[in-house]
Order: C-alpha cells, then sequence, then structure tokens
RNA sequence: GCCCCUGUAGCUCAAUGGACAGAGCAGCAGCCUUCUAAGCUGUUGGUUGUGGGUUCGAAUCCCGCCAGGGGCGCCA
C-alpha cells in the first residue's frame, strides 16, 4: 500500500548509515502496535549488536545502542510523502502514516478491486488440492466433514492467492472395507436398502458395524462360532478376488451400492459449495498400480515373497539407512490384490503426467504420515522425480468426547445430524432475536449461519491439532465464531441499506467519493488497519497451507467492525463524514465477505 | 524399540526470532426510546510441561528429560 514511500524511505536510511558507518543489514517493516496511529516501524538491534560485536559500542549495552541508532536515522529523516511524523523509541524507528491517505487508499481499493480485494498476481504454477476422500459403502461423519472444509478452504485460499488450482476428490470405492459392506448386504440384507438418500448411507454404516462384528474373533468362542467366522471370513476373501477377476455379478454389485454413497458424497459436497474438479477412484488406479509393482519387482526396488509372503520394498535398506526410519513397506497381497499404498503410487503419477501439476497437495490426517513418507519415498526409488512436488498436509483427526469414532461400535458422529441440528438451532434464534423475519427468508439464513458456525469451529484450530467434536462449541454462535462474523457484514449491510444508497453491488460507484479529510476516530483506524491487512494474510496462508491464518484475521476484522459500529454513528452524523463513512462501511462489507468466501463461509444479508 | 504430533489463563485455542504472551468460553460489573444486544465496554485470571543451550532478544530455533495421543509387513 506504501511500497514507493517505503523505498524512498529505506534509501534515506540506507544512506544515512553508509554516512555514519553503521552496519546495516536488510530494512524489515512490521506494523506498528496499535497505539491510535497507523504505521511500520523497523528496529536496529542487528545494526546494534553488529557495531558491538566490531568494538564500535563503546560498552553501551545493545538495546541502549539501537535506540540512539534510530534516533539518528530518525533525525536525518526529512519530512517525507504521505508520512505524518517519526520516532525513535525502544530501538524501533516508527513512521506513522498520515491518516487520510490510509483511509482513502485503503478504502479506495477494497471498493474497486471488490471481490478480487486481497487476490494474488498469478503464479504461474498449477497446484493440485487432493482432499474429499471418504469411504464409499460407508455414510459421510464429522471427521470426513474436517477433511472436506479443510481442503476446500486451502484449495480456495491458494487460488486466491494466484495459483491455479485443481480440486480432487478421491473416494475409497475399493478395500476390504468396501468388500466387507458388499458381502453382509448381499448375505443379509440384500433388496431392502431405504431410499432416502441419507438414510440410505447410514444404513451402510450399520451393515459395516454389523459385518465387522461378524469377523471379529471373540473372546471363548465355541468351536461353532469359530467355524462360522472362518465360513464368513473365506467368502469375504472370495468376493474381494471375485471383484479382481472382474466377475460380472460382483462388479454390477458393487457399482449399485457403490453410487448410494457417491449419490450421498456429492450431496454433501453441494451443501458445502464444494465444486470437485478431478474425480479419481481407488479402483481406477487399481490396474495401473499393479504394472508399477511389477516394474518395481523387475529392476529389484521390490522384492517378491509370493506365495508365501507379499511384495514388499525394504524402503531403509534401498536407501542404506542403518536406523529404521520408513522401513518396510507392503505393496501388494499375496493373493495380488493392491493395498492403499500401491493405489497412491499410480495415482500421483496420474496427478502429474495426465493433468500436469506442478504442485500436489494431500490433506489427508496425520495418523497417516508414515503411508505418505513411504509413498513419496518409493516414488523416489522408482525414479518419479516429482516425488518432491508432493506434500502431505497431515492434520489432526477428529474424536468424540467417548473416544475416537467408530463404524464397529456405531459411535459417529454424521455430518447430516449435525446440519439438520445447525439448522434447528438457528431457527430457534432466529424466533427469538429476529421475530419479524419474513418465514421465505429463515431456511436461506439458517443455513448460512448453522454453516458458518460449523466450518468456523473447524478451521479456528490449526492443522495439526487433534479436534475433540463437541456439539455445543461447535454450533455455538456467540463470541470467537462464524455468526459472530456473519452478524459485522450483516450490520454493515444494515447501515448501507437504511443509508438508502443502493450500494447492494458493492462497488461503491453509487457512493460519493471522500477525502477523509475530518478527523478519524480510532476505531475507523483500527477497521481500516485490518483491512489493509488482507492481501497479506492470503498470502500467509496460502505459503502455510493454513485457513487458520484467515480464521484468525476475519474475526480480528469482525471486531474492529463491532467496535467501531458501536462507537461510531455513521447515519447521523454529517453530510461529509456521512460519506467517508459510508465508504468505509462498504468496504469493511466486502472485505468481510471476500475473508468469509476463502472458509467456505456465505454471510447472508440479514439474520 | 524406532518415528510423528501435542503440551501456553479454570476450559477451548491464538501468537513460528521482536515492543506489556493475546482472544473466546466460564466468572464478576456495566450498556438496548439511538445504524440488528448473534453485539459493545470494563474486570479477574500466566514461572508458555521441565532442565540446559544459541541470540542483543526465545512460547517460537537446537539438545536432553517428563506427560498425553498417534503410527510401525499383506486395514484404509
Amino acid at each position: 500500500m506504501f511500497e514507493k514511500e517505503q523505498q524512498t524511505v529505506e534509501a534515506q536510511i540506507q544512506a544515512f548509515c553508509a554516512a555514519n558507518e553503521i552496519t546495516l543489514a536488510e530494512i524489515k517493516w512490521m506494523p506498528i502496535p496499535f497505539s491510535g496511529e497507523w504505521g511500520i516501524s523497523t528496529s536496529f538491534f542487528a545494526a546494534a549488536a553488529a557495531a558491538a560485536k566490531a568494538g564500535k559500542s563503546q560498552g553501551v549495552p545493545v538495546p541502549a545502542l539501537a535506540q540512539k541508532i534510530a534516533e539518528a536515522v530518525c533525525s536525518s529523516l526529512g519530512a517525507l510523502p504521505a508520512i505524518s511524523h517519526s520516532e525513535a523509541v525502544k530501538g524501533y524507528l516508527n513512521l506513522y502514516f498520515s491518516t487520510a491517505e490510509v483511509a482513502r487508499r485503503v478504502v479506495d481499493s477494497a471498493l474497486a478491486d471488490g471481490e478480487r480485494f486481497g487476490a494474488g498476481s498469478p503464479k504461474q504454477e498449477r497446484v493440485m488440492v487432493e482432499y474429499a476422500q471418504p469411504n464409499t459403502h460407508h455414510s459421510f461423519h464429522i471427521g470426513h466433514y474436517r477433511n472436506t472444509i479443510l481442503g476446500e478452504s486451502l484449495a480456495r485460499i491458494v487460488q486466491f492467492a494466484g495459483f491455479e488450482t485443481i480440486r480432487a476428490s478421491y473416494p475409497g470405492d475399493l478395500g476390504l472395507g468396501v468388500i466387507t459392506v458388499m458381502w453382509a448386504y448381499e448375505k443379509f440384507y440384500k433388496g431392502r436398502e431405504p431410499v432416502d438418500i441419507h438414510e440410505r448411507g447410514q444404513w451402510l454404516l450399520k451393515i459395516y458395524a454389523e459385518a465387522t462384528n461378524l469377523l471379529a474373533e471373540k473372546e471363548q468362542e465355541t468351536p461353532e462360532e469359530k467355524a462360522q467366522r472362518e465360513t464368513y471370513e473365506t467368502e469375504r476373501r472370495d468376493l474381494y478376488r471375485k471383484w479382481d477377476a472382474g466377475d460380472p455379478a460382483v462388479r454390477q454389485l458393487w457399482q449399485e451400492t457403490r453410487e448410494w454413497s457417491l449419490v450421498e458424497l456429492r450431496d454433501i459436497l453441494e451443501m458445502m459449495d464444494v465444486k470437485i474438479d478431478v474425480w479419481f477412484y481407488e479402483s481406477e488406479v487399481d490396474e495401473p498400480s499393479k504394472k508399477i509393482v511389477d516394474e518395481l519387482i523387475a529392476r529389484g526396488i521390490a522384492s517378491d515373497e509370493r506365495p508365501a509372503g507379499p511384495v514388499i520394498v525394504k524402503i531403509d535398506e534401498k536407501l542404506g539407512l542403518s536406523k529404521e526410519k520408513y522401513r518396510v513397506a507392503v505393496i501388494l497381497r499375496s493373493d495380488g490384490t493392491t493395498l492403499y499404498l500401491t493405489k497412491d503410487l499410480a495415482l500421483a503419477e496420474q496427478k502429474f503426467d495426465e493433468y500436469h501439476v506442478d504442485r500436489s497437495i494431500y490433506v489427508v490426517d496425520n495418523r497417516q504420515s508414515l503411508h505418505f513418507q513411504q509413498a513419496f519415498k518409493i516414488l523416489e526409488l522408482w525414479g518419479f522425480k516429482q516425488a518432491e512436488k508432493c506434500y502431505h498436509l497431515a492434520y489432526g483427526f477428529v474424536s468424540l468426547p467417548e473416544g475416537a469414532m467408530s463404524a464397529r461400535r456405531g459411535r459417529v458422529v454424521l455430518f447430516k445430524e449435525v446440519y439438520d441440528e445447525a439448522i434447528q438451532r438457528v431457527l430457534a434464534v432466529i424466533a427469538e432475536k429476529n421475530p419479524g423475519m419474513p418465514e421465505s427468508e429463515r431456511a436461506g439464513v439458517a443455513r448460512k449461519v448453522g454453516m458458518g458456525a460449523l466450518a468456523y469451529s473447524m478451521l479456528a484450530v490449526d492443522n495439526n491439532k487433534d479436534i475433540i467434536f463437541d456439539i455445543n462449541e461447535a454450533l455455538s454462535f456467540d463470541g470467537r465464531t462464524g455468526p459472530y462474523i456473519q452478524n459485522a457484514y450483516v450490520r454493515a449491510n444494515s447501515i448501507l441499506r437504511k443509508s438508502k444508497v443502493e450500494s447492494q453491488k458493492s462497488n461503491g460507484s453509487d457512493l460519493q467519493p471522500s477525502t477523509f479529510s475530518y478527523e478519524l476516530t480510532a476505531h475507523e483506524i483500527e477497521l481500516i488497519e485490518q483491512m489493509s491487512r488482507f492481501p497479506k494474510i492470503v498470502q500467509q496462508a496460502a505459503s502455510e497451507y493454513r485457513p487458520l491464518v484467515v480464521a484468525t484475521y476475519v474475526y480480528d476484522l469482525a471486531t474492529a467492525f463491532h467496535s467501531f459500529y458501536h462507537a461510531v454513528p455513521v447515519l447521523q452524523s454529517e453530510e461529509a463524514v456521512r460519506a467517508a463513512r459510508l465508504r468505509l462501511v462498504a468496504a469493511a462489507k466486502q472485505v468481510l465477505s471476500n475473508a468469509l468466501k476463502l472458509l467456505g463461509i456465505t454471510a447472508p444479508e440479514v439474520m
């Protein structure tokens, strides 16, 4: 925002220091901690420390010396454009911007850029974000939700930051779990499935739980029970082998049951406003992955222990490591069927070869860290050089107060249950706080606010922290929550609506221009400062892969707006001030909207 | 045994080498004939698990230890 002025000052500082034999490293600017005025600062601790080391400090302690340098530099600076005044404090040089100029620049660019305010310049790099990998033949639970909202938010951030972004989903439509459900369905439940999309998902989950119980070895089982269980196990393995061999009847059954889950998944993604660009399925990389295994065996990277054992890669040994780190990975079962790891090898190849991506991010929970380290190392051993462009974004898993979610024990919180509950709770709050809201608007508002609460509760926690899911916390509407931020947007909208300017397009074109030439309150300055931070926040969040950065930011922005709203009158103020503040409100509304969008949250116009 | 993650206020979390470690919730005290109180203002609450080290400066970087969670040959 003040790059030009900053460069001018930097040049002056460099010149002064050179003339006075002060060794200066690069000048690092930071915003001054808010104290009623807006500005930037840089410290001279490094220069002072360098002087002390060179024996030029004459016994003055480093902090005091830094202060002396700051004072000298400060008094050497002449009048600077757009800078109202400067000072030297505690070793820092503080430059304060002319507040009217800051206000004008920030508000004008937010209004002029609109939905693009904060977006980064195009980066010439194509990034694929893979998330939304629930297994089929299951229902979508709150753990899948965290994965999906995290991935979607990351994709939006990376895209907004300027990268070409491809969203990929990778449903697990294959594997022993899938086969288990098919086995139990065909044996005990065939033709009895519910019609409703989500009921059917939950029903599949129930079948899975029952089936795994039937197949689990029990304590003190009778010989009959043991025989029964072993029969079941044989049937399940047979089914897997038939699927693998392409048995038409088994494939037909698989297609049909698989589709039930995919229908539910598409429905939930639609509720979340997630639009996937590329669908990969485990079943589709199954065959290609076998070819990679053959190649790995042929080249001596993998050891084929069949039929007595599986095909393995002794990664540590191949890398010449003496300490165990990547261990031994099984890449093909002894019966020739593939594993999760096998398929990830082919998937990586497809991502780079077919979609020409430059970078591939896998949003998968941190229990699978070893799996991805193994997959990427095997790719490397195979000679796949883009392996280094694969990044596992590991996040903490979601559990319940009673412990880990477990389909087998029926201890699962489903997304749909939480969704329905969220809507109910929001409707109750609307009935209480905004009884005048027309019936026709309530459902839409409830959906946005309920989803906002849930999304924010997931994204306001850093990636690698586990979440113990508590529905009352997740659906809280007070304090540091999604609805708090949405409410700031609604209040901004309310002022604009009552001002009778038709600024619904939000580009401010119908607002009167303003110079902010009156004396701004601290609340206005704080709000402007928050808005000005947004572009950098986007870049930081994108480079660190952390939606949390945006989540924290947008809360701070909303807080600044709420304080402003409470303390600073807009509509009742005199004409020139009113015009400027209306622009400020319109700009704030725009930035709130842009930032929320990066979290997958939409603010309603009223709530 | 080896590897990964976590440890900050009563609770849930921020702060990734800079100024006094900040929010929310919970608690306490105020604010609705005034632009939406899903809000605002004030207040209570800290030896950043622990011991060293690096640095002008460490919650942050390095080493050790303690505690909790997760992972480790044919689950995904």
